[in-house]
DNA sequence: GACTAATCCTACATTCATATCCACTTGAAA
DNA sequence: TTTCAAGTGGATATGAATGTAGGATTAGTC
């Protein structure tokens, strides 16, 4: 359902955030949240380029969160690496008006869009371990 | 988010229940749901294999739903072609007790679960164009 | 009955995006 | 200056989606 991406980013930040701001090398990240370390990087620079985290490079380096855990919501961890979409076109007509959905699609949407709202109105410090 | 095969076997259905219980042929049917045709065997396949269509061949032949519109519901189109998958352990820590999740996975699931209820209670008759 | 056209069925090949791995480079701190 | 750790780019694997070509079954027609 959410892609693995979304999965290792959210593992991530809710690591770091049980860190209260000491930095995290990546290879630690990596055994904690259980993510292959090569890819773990990239998650994290998808994460740094959205500000949610910052890097330090070397010795007493690492990661750390950007901002505080409760002013972090699931839904922008979300939207840094694999962006939340919305329907707003039938996608089955192609000659279609705009914000004109046929029943299935306006269904789906819908449903898309309680999800989004149960993630975004919940934030990291509410998912500390 | 929802996978493509579900999106597909998702118009198929409804477009098959907009038939009234006239077969309908696979090129049509691509046509109409504006899905590439040799993949939409495979998903009407996958439909049938869980009773949710039946096939005729030959002349006059092709696809037509085995069951009312109003008795099908939208997570059951889901889980023929791509099973909706709730989370039962903390797919992080590998010696975990099963249904003990983290803060992170039991929110997701929650999440998730809400969703699976959408789906569960909205049937293919509510989506007829 | 036999032929023919229509249609589904099957299996394999190909493409594409996602996820993963790896080797090398750059920058910061002790 | 050495060591630690992030940054970068490319190579590889994996699975989902798509394409293709020939085989099997049915209905209609003669």
């Amino acid at each position: 359902m959410l892609s693995q991406t979304v999965e290792y980013a959210l593992r991530a930040v809710v690591a770091l955030a049980n860190e209260n701001g000491r930095p995290m090398v990546t290879a630690n990240l990596a055994k904690i949240t259980d993510v292959p370390m090569g890819y773990l990087y990239k998650v994290l620079q998808q994460l740094g380029r959205s500000d949610l985290v910052v890097s330090q490079r070397g010795s007493k380096g690492g990661f750390t969160l950007h901002k505080k855990p409760e002013d972090i919501t699931l839904l922008e961890v979300i939207n840094a690496v694999d962006p939340f979409k919305r329907l707003h076109r039938c996608p089955m007509d192609q000659i279609q008006e705009v914000d004109v959905l046929c029943p299935l699609h306006h269904r789906l949407d819908e449903a898309m869009g309680a999800l989004q709202q149960a993630f975004e109105s919940t934030t990291i410090d509410e998912l500390l371990c």
